[in-house]
DNA sequence: AAAAATTAGTTGCCTTATCAACTGTTTTAT
DNA sequence: ATAAAACAGTTGATAAGGCAACTAATTTTT
């Protein structure tokens, strides 16, 4: 393979790039079908929600990868549409504790399931074993960059 | 595995996510070290044009798998910053042929090794079968949801 | 115990992405 | 030949991301 050729088409990068954005644009048609006024953006605070409610706003950074900036506009959102609570953490005047509201824990399997079904989309032709290697790779090209941007 | 983690962290959506953050943000941080004024989104045109110069903002859409509104505004900043410059189509008015300058011819060379790079920071303790798997993998998840997507 | 360093969250600034509506051009159908 | 449909590009509205600077609270150092 010509050495220029190495940067683009098969470039993880590339690929990587754009099939988050295409997984993205599927997600958000899906959740809108479905009647669900949930940016993928917002799902992706909330799954680790339903894992864990009661987290905090650098705990959900960390976990989603986000700039905490970030986190704060999101949660802003959430919050403007009833879909979670912040409560000052009582024992560090500093943290603020992320819950889930009532209306949030209702719509959760109906949420679940419209990610689930984007799931089954994604692995159409694909055998299972290759999805274990793939995600494995995914995770070890993680890690080498996050080592190196932290 | 319970059938909620399926959804969070061992989710390909996930983890494509992450890992393209990952990316983004170290080939921001290497081209600013570099001493580049071209961000991300910004090579991921013009990688396209390094390739094959004068190509149509469509061809650029398509190919980059963005928004034409997107490239609009991002050939907007490239032409500012005397990179592209785009010329009326003599053949179809509706269209603009999109040209590296000479500037940004004489900086490919640069601009490519950071990117190569970054590929070898991604495929540290990654064996190339590994990798190759992976970007097969990831092909296919891109055209199940293209095929969805339009 | 007081000063210095760190941490959690917010805000301002700037960049990018998508969608929908719009203009002007070209192609297709009738 | 003309009307209708499709296409290329732009613009406005809206959502989101990252960085840096800031405030307030907590922890560490001295």
């Amino acid at each position: 393979m010509e050495t220029f050729e190495k940067v683009i088409d098969s470039s993880i990068a590339y690929l990587v790039g754009r099939t988050s954005r295409s997984i993205i644009k599927r997600l958000t048609k899906k959740f809108s079908d479905a009647g669900f006024d949930v940016s993928y953006e917002q799902w992706s605070i909330l799954v680790h929600l339903y894992r864990k409610d009661g987290q905090t706003q650098q705990e959900l950074s960390n976990i989603a990868v986000k700039d905490k900036a970030a986190i704060t506009r999101l949660l802003n959102v959430l919050e403007k549409k009833n879909i979670v609570l912040r409560i000052p953490d009582r024992n560090d005047k500093r943290s603020k504790l992320v819950y889930l509201t009532n209306k949030a824990k209702e719509f959760k399997p109906d949420l679940i399931a419209v990610v689930e079904e984007l799931l089954e989309e994604a692995e159409q032709n694909i055998s299972s074993e290759e999805m274990v290697q793939c995600k494995m790779i995914l995770n070890k090209i993680f890690s080498n960059f996050d080592r190196l941007n932290n």
